[in-house]
DNA sequence: ATATAAATTTAGACAAGTCTAAAAAAAATT
DNA sequence: AATTTTTTTTAGACTTGTCTAAATTTATAT
């Protein structure tokens, strides 16, 4: 059965992105209240567009078990995730906005639709892999490389860690990284760990810092 | 009385834009059936749409009299007029789309809501003065570049015109005029008129090239 | 096992924008 | 001036997506 072309709205869009990426987080189907929170929006309201989602195949549903996307879902979640994050970089890499300035911007502008559009801007930005906050850029064909969750939180006393992503992208969070000077790429090496809240002291660029564990349960490593 | 911030949905920003484009080219209020017309919509609902946006007090509305912009509308309509065109430079030149492309693209993109993108994308793009078809893109105070209406199709014999925009932007006249090598800035001497059709011989870059009434009463031009 | 609490779904209402059909006004013809 | 035609407006219905309030189901606690 070849696939469909569907014409989503922009509200079936961002639903179908928001089971994504919840489904993705907790590895199983994803209840109404937690897309609601999530979406802003009511759990009747959810009720009523899974409903609608499922009869047209992209979302898995049996009343009171929650959501989950279909593999025709998940490839249209992972198109629209392709293009948030490629117009990340292009927001950041070209027009010069900050890490912490670019989420609302993309979530209008992946909703843009277009044949061509999309393959042409990730030919522009020369086939960037990651977006500004380390998420890895499904590619034309909806691979998607795999994240691997290692947590600085989890690293041990005296390992090296050099910095690929963060989980959280809120704006505030980001700006506090920009504050203590960790951006992509920074090396870490953690000095010591404080028995009681689990925050750290780190050492990047020659300065030593301490990080609490809120801090360091959203950043992803990798050790070297 | 400082402009208050509005903030439009997609629809009303096209109502606006249409009313703006129609009003411009006749120079006097607007038609209910002329806006439907152009909008592929119905009388009936561009009615209840001016009536919204009158008493939004963008519009001037009496009942049977057509619609007009008022300054704020008209304001307002020169700022999409004005992201429509810048994304239509960045979609030629950066993207690599060609001319007929990239309309239905800026119908999209010149509703992405923001008070900081269009301004960088100036800037990345330096500040371009017209957009690939010749039309002058609006600087950030609303201010525009008056056409002087000068159109191939009032040469006379001898005369030399160098192209600097199109009247009609349909894909079918754009690829024309690339079959023709016919761009912006092309300079064309006028060889002969025929009587009978007003049909032109003109000469480009050495060729000569028959070009009918139709074509020449699209080509804006400036004499040299 | 029962009672209570929490989560989910249904029912009914609303706003935005659209449409068809009918009524009213304006314009064009005779 | 009266009639016909065209344009515009109104009335009522429909769609998408939202909400509140009430009903139902599932989960939790006694
Ligand atoms: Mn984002
Ligand atoms: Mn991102
Ligand atoms: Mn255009
Ligand atoms: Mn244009």
């Amino acid at each position: 059965m070849q696939l469909m072309e569907f014409k989503l709205s922009q509200t079936e869009e961002n639903y179908i992105k928001t089971i994504y990426s919840i489904e993705i987080h907790l590895g199983k189907s994803v209840s109404t209240n937690k897309i609601a929170e999530k979406l802003k929006t009511k759990a009747s309201s959810v009720t009523d567009m899974i409903q609608k989602l499922s009869e047209k195949k992209l979302v898995n549903y049996k009343k009171y078990q929650g959501a989950s996307l279909t593999s025709e879902g998940k490839s249209i979640a992972v198109k629209i995730v392709r293009r948030h994050r490629l117009w990340e970089v292009f927001l950041v890499n070209n027009l010069d906005y900050a890490w912490d300035e670019v989420h609302d911007l993309a979530e209008q502008l992946e909703h843009i639709k277009s044949k061509t559009l999309i393959d042409k801007l990730e030919a522009y930005l020369e086939y960037p892999t990651h977006d500004p906050h380390g998420d890895p850029i499904p590619d034309r064909n909806g691979n998607i490389e795999h994240h691997k969750n290692i947590m600085l939180s989890s690293a041990k006393v005296g390992e090296n860690c050099q910095v690929i992503g963060v989980k959280d992208s809120s704006s505030s969070f980001l700006k506090f990284l920009d504050k203590t000077n960790i951006k992509l790429g920074s090396q870490l090496k953690i000095i010591s760990i404080e028995d009681f809240d689990h925050s750290m002291i780190i050492e990047n660029n020659g300065i030593q810092n301490s990080i609490s564990n809120q801090i360091s349960k959203n950043l992803f490593v990798k050790k070297y």
